[in-house]
DNA sequence: ACGAGATTGAGATGCAATATCATTCAGGGG
DNA sequence: CCCCTGAATGATATTGCATCTCAATCTCGT
């Protein structure tokens, strides 16, 4: 539940690259530690332009590779909102249970854990005939800053969607 | 929670349309059988593909608009599964409080209801500061059935992934 | 220094979804 | 009965994201 320094993440990423007989390049660690600085949920085109902004460089291709094999080490997770957007969560490092909250008008984003959901989640998937897995529960709401603001409907079909962040708690 | 008849489901659509002003159209009223005729999460491609296989027809932006529509309406849902996927469900004119639970390797997805989950769900949403909503929890698994033949890993990086249908319960 | 295999990146491609806009349609007023 | 206006449609272009392809480059062990 630490936070892991930055360099401990960068070794282990490094550590299971290794384990593959991948190597740990410069682009993949640039991506890498773009990824990881913040905690914030990204897009991956989120990605390929704060890259393109910073000094070092990777292409498209590579930033997409780099994810997938993040992923597939575990480091990182695929979370999904509604609308067809793809996002990437780095912060299962941390907290490994965490569950996200959504905002159904600014997607605003917000990571809890609660142990007693976590076990009626498991009864459900059990008693639906599944295997629970460590993947994430997702539930939708409506953020009450913006709702109190009477600003919610507005974003919605007006100024494209920004998400504000992910808030840690 | 009854089964509404096609009829009934095609005249609150019109009801609804009239209300807004909009003309049910015989085009909108093939999307909309199309959609309630089975109980069936579908694509928007996979719609237009279906269309174009029946008598009937409509354009690819008709389609479109039409979803739209009947989402404004509350007949329709968007749902979302990870990578990306843009579903809708048309099952919450019969089961409006049903999660998902959806299978992280084949994307199997079973509907299920449990109202202590909606309690949870609810004390969750608030106590982040939330308003519940009507809108769904969605839960990953791992469905056993695949998992004991031991094939899921490979349906993932082999075969397209087939969704097998949606089992109500 | 050499060679096998990994890695990269530019561009092509695929695919879903949206935008554009000329044409068609429906129905109310004259 | 015709005209007019706004709604509706559909062919097409465009966008946005993601993946694929493949030649060139790089790394590392020998």
């Amino acid at each position: 539940m630490d936070q892991p320094s930055l360099k401990a993440v960068l070794g282990q990423a490094q550590a299971f690259f290794a384990s593959k007989g991948l190597r740990f390049t410069k682009q993949r660690e640039a991506v890498t530690t773009l990824i990881f600085r913040t905690h914030e949920h990204f897009r991956p085109e989120e990605l390929c332009e704060r890259l393109r902004k910073s000094d070092s460089s990777a292409s498209r291709a590579t930033i997409y590779r780099t994810i997938l094999h993040l992923v597939e080490s575990g480091m990182l997770r695929e979370i999904s909102l509604g609308g067809g957007e793809r996002l990437y969560d780095p912060n299962f490092l941390q907290s490994p249970h965490h569950n996200h909250l959504i905002c159904v008008d600014c997607r605003e984003i917000v990571e809890f854990e609660d142990p007693n959901l976590d076990i009626m989640q498991n009864c459900i998937t059990r008693r639906m005939g599944f295997s629970p897995t460590e993947k994430a529960l997702r539930i939708e709401g409506r953020c009450d800053r913006l709702r109190l603001l009477g600003t919610c409907k507005n974003m919605k079909s007006g100024k494209p969607k920004k998400r504000i962040g992910s808030k840690r708690v």
